[in-house]
DNA sequence: GAAGCTTAGTTGAGTCCTCAACTAGGAGTA
DNA sequence: TACTCCTAGTTGAGGACTCAACTAAGCTTC
């Protein structure tokens, strides 16, 4: 090793946290993900996507904005939505005033689908999730995410997120 | 919906700490991934593996209890193990008292190869996870994952795993 | 208006996963 | 022994993701 520094390796403590945290986070993900499949046949990711076209204003986003929105790839929010359009749940759209954009519509089917998948997906969150913990631990779980979140989020995506947010007030609004 | 009860939809503070919790859980998993594929080019799932090889005693196992151990399907890790013998990592040996059995044998290139892209990845899981949290909060993660674990892992299924952490403590015993 | 950068989005190859089907050996019972 | 059931593990197909390469259009600058 020469001149690098020992690792800083974790505590007989810190590695029960770790290990407890990244199993529960696998379960709670193969639980939900087998739930929504199964139930509804819809991957997880995918649901996500018709969410957040569900709350867009007027049920259309841009690829881009989308692909922020879910936290996504491009690439990945590509072959979703292609997947997604054969499966009838989401429309492209070339857009006018940008020719190299393209709109993800919510189809009729999109939504209905959502709709129908919906409450399943909540009762296992409620299940896995919210139920077996204490108020107390959901704040504490909500503190511990957004610490999370800031350490990890770039500061350029963030405020791109933030604006898409704005904007979507704004339309809201009027 | 008929005789269906309604479902009990997340509140507003609800969805808040849902969707903020897997946006850290999802950026926390890309992070170290992207972490161990880059410097190591290892996935993280195939890391675990190592690691739980690594403590065996004698550094093998049964292919069932290496899947138990790692919270795997058999087949998921059939896939794994079939790659990483490819690389080198591991061998596997037939069982001579069970003809159907096969022992995972973790080799000197794997045990390097885990000692190559250990401290890289405690310290991304430091940098990610253990930095910005406090110890309170810490102590609470523990508690939560712990609460999620439980409420999650089927009766059986702890009962092998606590088996089979028992033999471990025999063996290490001597 | 042409060259060069940047952005929007897609594509294809390769990897990892899941699911269901399969092989093969062990175990219990007649 | 033969029958049935169970357990250990593998396999192949198909889906989802990543990465890098690509097309095509907008934007600058001269």
């Amino acid at each position: 090793m020469g001149t690098m520094s020992e690792p800083r390796w974790l505590s007989a403590e810190e590695q029960r946290i770790w290990r407890d945290f990244s199993a529960a986070v696998n379960m709670l993900k193969a639980h939900l993900e087998a739930q929504l499949q199964q139930d509804a046949g819809i991957p997880l990711t995918y649901y996500e996507v018709l969410v957040v076209l569900s709350e867009a204003p007027g049920q259309v986003l841009r690829m881009s904005d989308l692909a922020l929105a879910t936290r996504s790839s491009r690439s990945r929010l590509s072959h979703a939505v292609a997947r997604m359009e054969a499966a009838g749940w989401v429309r492209r759209e070339a857009c006018p005033t940008d020719k190299r954009g393209a709109f993800a519509h919510l189809t009729k089917a999109g939504l209905a689908a959502l709709q129908a998948a919906a409450p399943g997906h909540v009762d296992a969150v409620r299940y896995s999730l919210f139920d077996p913990l204490t108020p107390e631990q959901l704040g504490r779980l909500g503190e511990i995410s957004g610490a999370i979140l800031e350490r990890l989020t770039p500061r350029c995506t963030e405020a791109a997120a933030a604006e898409l947010e704005a904007m979507d007030a704004d339309i809201a609004r009027g």
